[in-house]
This record gives structure tokens, C-alpha cells and sequence, in this order.
DNA sequence: GTGGTCTAGACCACC
DNA sequence: GTGGTCTAGACCACG
């Protein structure tokens, strides 16, 4: 498992756990049937407390995501693959909306914002390169 | 004052107040000398409790954004419009970076993002039309 | 509030609350904009740990059911009525399908299902007078 | 072997296991000198780990309802019958009062908790047929 | 070994 | 005061 948290920016960390495994599924990256690390060796391997990913597991169960192989642990649901998709798009709307109202709350303009995004965009890029 | 306040979006009501006072002073929709409302008169009109008028003030009086006028109340500081256009940037870029990093931390293209950034954003802008 | 908790009956504390919640929303006891009591009031006249609360209350707002009033506490949503009665006709239908499933499974003929139950209802129903 | 699991119920295995063998023995469906299947047929039959039937085996013998043959395996023990019958009215009670409690902790009115309970079971009874 | 529940206590932001 | 997050550690049932 690849997953990399940040615990600096604020983001609760079992949100990001749960959002990585929705975006990994959603990309085909894990598929039905594939078993997720165990509670412990994800905490242990992310430095993070097992409730916190017990945590994260739980979510992405009530979101029919994860389901329990009782007394084995947890694999990828059968159909979760469309759930994560739809998840993916809903958790990406959520953050862009929100950042654009509040833009646009503060009178900016449209073209403006786009091109400070667009700015940030590209700076992030050389960083990582 | 033409203020929107938006209790639901999660973003600390202060926080918002703060922010656009700084837009409006960047803008020049508020200038050196201006009086702004009242904290209960501000706090009555936008339906929040005063505390939390009172402590967006104190962080816009930190930032040198407001300043008191002895009995009177507070007015906008002289010197103020460049500190808020640096302060808006800032802002802008802290929220910027953030989603951009969570994206990336999902293992999304770059592109991608943009593009789905200038969908929400055109989307946004027939809903206001 | 007058809750009762079972802490003997290998049902999950956190689902009691929450099942007690619900049924009270779906009979009208509790109606959108009341306040519920606090965590870690409830926690205290409960004699259970505030985090269980929180867990269930946190279930709750997943349910729509309850909605945060930001710095104040937690109220009964709008809309959650409709919901409530539906939730609880699932778990009710949830309890009673497994008994049944698991009766039918051991070969049991519906009619003797139906006259234990019976029997068992009204030996209840007589303790509790 | 006529049992049917189904793991996906949240009831033990193991006690499913236990509980159909059980119930049979009361019916008359096994009698006194029967042999039981062995660890590994059962298994590997339902499809279950072979810990699990061990572990209701020795539950059943725990409760004397199987007895070891050596060097031959396990049958249904003398004498089982009338342990059987009572053990079985000891789980439907069991079964049946904690759910009743639990609609009754819900406030649930007791006439309304019989006909939800009717409505089901005719429902299941048609969905059989 | 696995997940699930619960307790205890800390720290934070918000109002 | 409020809820929200996280840590730490315990106990249980299941396979």
C-alpha cells in the first residue's frame, strides 16, 4: 500500500485514508475481491493510531466499499467500483464548490480565479518534477 | 455592509467576516477611513453572535487592517489596502495549495484537476447568470 | 431525555442511542430544531464513556438525522422524520427477518415461530406490569 | 447433511452449526447412534473452516448432545433428545426476548411489535412458496 | 491473527 | 460551554 498521509494540513486523517481507497478503486487501482492491510499494519506502517484507520474501514463500509471477511478482514465490496466513482466526483465537487463560492463571495472574478488556480497549478507541478 | 454569511459551508463564520473585509479593502470597496459597523449592529444584521463578529475585528485589528478611533468605534486603517492585497493572495494561495495538494496526494493528473476545476467553475457561473 | 441502556444485552451501546433516537424522531417525542443533550451530558446520565455518544451521534448525522449547530450543540434535523420512520421500519424488518431466517433455517414450522413469540410477548408484557 | 450457513448474517457460524444440529435432534431428523459427518467433510461440505466446525462439535459435546466413538468419529449421543428440546426453547427464548426488549427500550407499543412481527413472517412465508 | 467495542484522557476550533 | 479528532490501551468474538 502506497497511501501517504499528511497530518499537517489540517485534513482529518481518517478522511484521507477513506479518500484514497475511494480514488484507488475508482482508478481500478484495487478491485473486488483484493483484501485492504489489516487495521494494525496500516496504523503501524502510517505511524497513525488502529482507531483511526478502524475508523476510516468503518466509513468506507457503510459506504458498501469495504466489507468484513469475518475473523480475515477486510477486502474490496463486490460493485464498489461505480460507489467509488460517484464518490470520487461528489468529494471533488464538494471541495472545488466550496472554494468557489467563497471566491466569488469575496467579488472575484471568474477569469481571476482561474488564473490564480491555474498559477498554483503549475507551481505545485514544478516542485514535484 | 454587503456581507454573505454562509453558517453551513463549514468555514469558521470570523473566518469569512475576516476575509471579506480584506477583499473589500483590496478591491477598494472599502477605504482608508471608512467606519465599519458596530459589532452588535454587524452581528444583528448577519443573524451570528457577537463574539464572533468581535473576534473577526480583533484578528482584522492584529492585521492592521482596522484601527480604533477613541469612543467612536473602528475604521479602516491607513496603510491597509497593500497588507490586504498581500493577504489576499496568501489566502487565495493557502486554499489553492491545499486542494491541489489533496488531489495529487490521490494520485490525480494534473490535468484532470483542471479540468474538472474549470467545470465546477463554469457550472457556478450559470447558476449565478 | 429517558434513555435506557442495556449494557448486558450484547447489543452495541452506540446503536441503543442510536435506535432510541430514531424511534423517538419517527413517534414525533423529539421534532426537528430541539436540541439534543450534549455529549458529554448524555455521556454522564448514562454513565458511558462521551466517546460512545459521539460515535452514535456522529451515526445520526450520517443518517441526516441529527445537524451541528456550530459552537452550540446538536439538533434534530429538517427532514428527518421521513427518514426515521424508514430507518425504522428497516431495522425492524432487519431483527425480525434474522429471527425468522434462522427459525425457518432450523426447520421450524411458521405457526409454532408465531405461538412462541406470542408466548414470549405476553410473559414480558406481564413482567413489566 | 442438510444445513445451510450463510455467513453473511452476523450470526456465528459455529453457532449456526450448532444450533441446526441441535434442532434436528428435537425433531427427530437425527437420532441416538447416527454418525455426524467429520470435521473435514462438514468443512469443506459448507464451504467453512474447519476450525469452526471443531468448534461447535465440541460445543455440541460440551452440551452431550455428541459423544466420540474411538477411533470412529462422532454420533449423536443417548439421551440427547430431551436436551435437545429444552436447549432449543432456551435459544428461541433467548432470540425471541431480546428483541422484544429491544422494542420495548424503543418504546414500541406491544400490539404494534406482534403485527410488525406477523407482517414479516407471512411475507417470508410467501417469498418460501 | 482478524475486526469491533468501549474506556480514558488529551487537544483543538468554534461560539 | 460545544462538537471533532486523535491517541492509548483494554477486552471480546471469530476463524
Amino acid at each position: 500500500m502506497f497511501f501517504q498521509i499528511d497530518t499537517t494540513n489540517g485534513v482529518p486523517v481518517y478522511e484521507q485514508v477513506v479518500r484514497q481507497v475511494v480514488f484507488a478503486v475508482a482508478n481500478g487501482a484495487l478491485r473486488h475481491g483484493e483484501m485492504v492491510p489489516s487495521v494494525r499494519q496500516l496504523a503501524r506502517h502510517l505511524a497513525i493510531n488502529p482507531n483511526t484507520v478502524a475508523r476510516a474501514y468503518r466509513q468506507l463500509q457503510d459506504l458498501s466499499v469495504l466489507e468484513t471477511v469475518r475473523g480475515t478482514g477486510l477486502q474490496i465490496a463486490a460493485g464498489s467500483k461505480p460507489i467509488c466513482k460517484s464518490q470520487r466526483t461528489k468529494l471533488l465537487r464538494e471541495r472545488f464548490g466550496q472554494i468557489i463560492d467563497e471566491d466569488q463571495q469575496s467579488q472575484l472574478d471568474d477569469d481571476e480565479i482561474l488564473k490564480l488556480f491555474q498559477n498554483e497549478l503549475s507551481k505545485k507541478r514544478k516542485k514535484k518534477a
